[in-house]
DNA sequence: GATTTTGTGCTACTTAGGTAGTTTTTAATG
DNA sequence: CATTAAAAACTACCTAAGTAGCACAAAATC
């Protein structure tokens, strides 16, 4: 009883900025951290087109999955989310049980909790509230989303390669973070390009001294040349 | 009180596809709709950063709305959804009272119906069950963002207008709709380009007999080529 | 009915980004 | 240690899409 009090604590901790959880009291954790089971996916794994979602419902509580959309016809990947700790998957197969066509794939040895889908369906039933965090939790989302439309549409590759090394800089330690060990290719996933183009402009970003790179590796050598060359590009045009 | 009656039933059927409303028994469609009062909005009013949407939620009853942003720089637009009937301002709002930097301006006369936000706030709170059809709605959403993000990777313009005309072309009267009396600028803000640029398509499918035009006005005249057009495009590259 | 505004059609030009191909570097594997 | 595979770096090329500018037509406004 007192071990799982523990485990229950552990969870509680390392799912703070869940907001399926947020202003939850103890009793309800429980009895909704009760459905769940903690199951691990190794770096690497790929949920492509699988039944998975349809029936499990996630959280991650350690480690990086890239949510993402491939056309059929090029093969051409876009990296919807990068899903963290307190992500869910899959909001939709949740909302009304149909297929989301979207792909996963895990970015590290990930560990999430998981519960069957009808458990969840049940408990929500019986603590309607909740439904509430969900919807802000997509609300975020929706955000998110309308930002990379405008982003994709009114911006060109090196803004948004500005952008994106600029918002994953952690302001303390001064560190790129999320992002830093990914190669060229996720990169161009994450902002809607390709490798090469992507490529090209890490090039001139490397001889401005602005980053310093290696393989699968990304340093921010000069955060205030980078967000000046940010400002620059809004004033020019 | 027959007559209050009377304007129940009316928006009952007018509201047949909101989603907040559905699987909802009468007395509880009666609770909610006491929050609301109706409001006209001529066409082509401007919301531009305004408190409006912070104070008070809408509902459409007839007319379009389209909700867009705006890069400062370059003043281009997006136009991310065409709202209409049943459709929502602003959910953000309503779930975290913050400002949602985001424009709408009707495309006809267009009716609402109004409410302030905290009375639905409080509405909710006694009838949180249907946080679950807001949530569905906020997935609807999410989905056409995803959509249009991986449209807008993947896709050249003259794909993502044959699939804006195909999409809208009604299946019984086999006639555009919604989209059909807007002008070439707008129809470019729907797929994220500029007008010259859609002209320059829509002379080929002019040319091609596919559609008909004239000022502020759309028609297809050839859907099935159209259709083949599009899996041209699939199959070619 | 004159004037202004707005949408359309078309030309010519520029360029960023996609593409393809090759070399080099680095890490993983047996 | 040799081999293989993956990532990165770089070159050369092409094209779709953005841009600017202008002429014309259709509405809207006065």
């Amino acid at each position: 009883m007192k071990g799982k009090n523990l485990v229950y604590q552990r969870y509680r901790r390392s799912l703070e900025n869940c907001s399926l959880l947020s202003e939850m009291d103890d009793p309800t954790f429980k009895s909704l951290i009760s459905l769940f089971y903690e199951e691990k996916w190794p770096k690497n794994t790929c949920f492509i087109d699988e039944n998975k979602f349809l029936c499990k419902f996630f959280i991650i509580l350690q480690g990086r999955v890239k949510m993402y959309q491939i056309d059929e016809i090029s093969t051409k990947e876009v990296t919807l989310f990068l899903l963290t700790k307190g992500d869910f998957m899959d909001l939709f197969c949740l909302l009304d049980g149909s297929r989301h066509k979207v792909y996963y794939q895990s970015l590290d040895d990930v560990r999430v909790l998981a519960a069957p889908m009808e458990n969840l369906h049940k408990w929500l039933q019986k603590n309607p509230e909740y439904y509430k965090n969900l919807l802000s939790y997509a609300g975020k989302q929706l955000r998110m989303l309308e930002d990379y439309v405008s982003d994709i549409t009114f911006t060109d590759i090196s803004t948004r390669l500005l952008k994106l090394l600029i918002t994953n800089v952690n302001k303390d330690s001064n560190n790129l973070e999320l992002i830093n060990d990914l190669s060229n290719k996720e990169i161009a996933f994450l902002i809607g390009s390709t490798r090469a183009v992507v490529n090209r402009h890490i090039q001139k970003l490397k001889k401005n001294g602005c980053v310093l790179t290696s393989r699968e590796n990304l340093q921010v050598m000069n955060l205030p040349l980078l967000i000046s060359l940010l400002e620059k590009k809004s004033t020019n045009s």
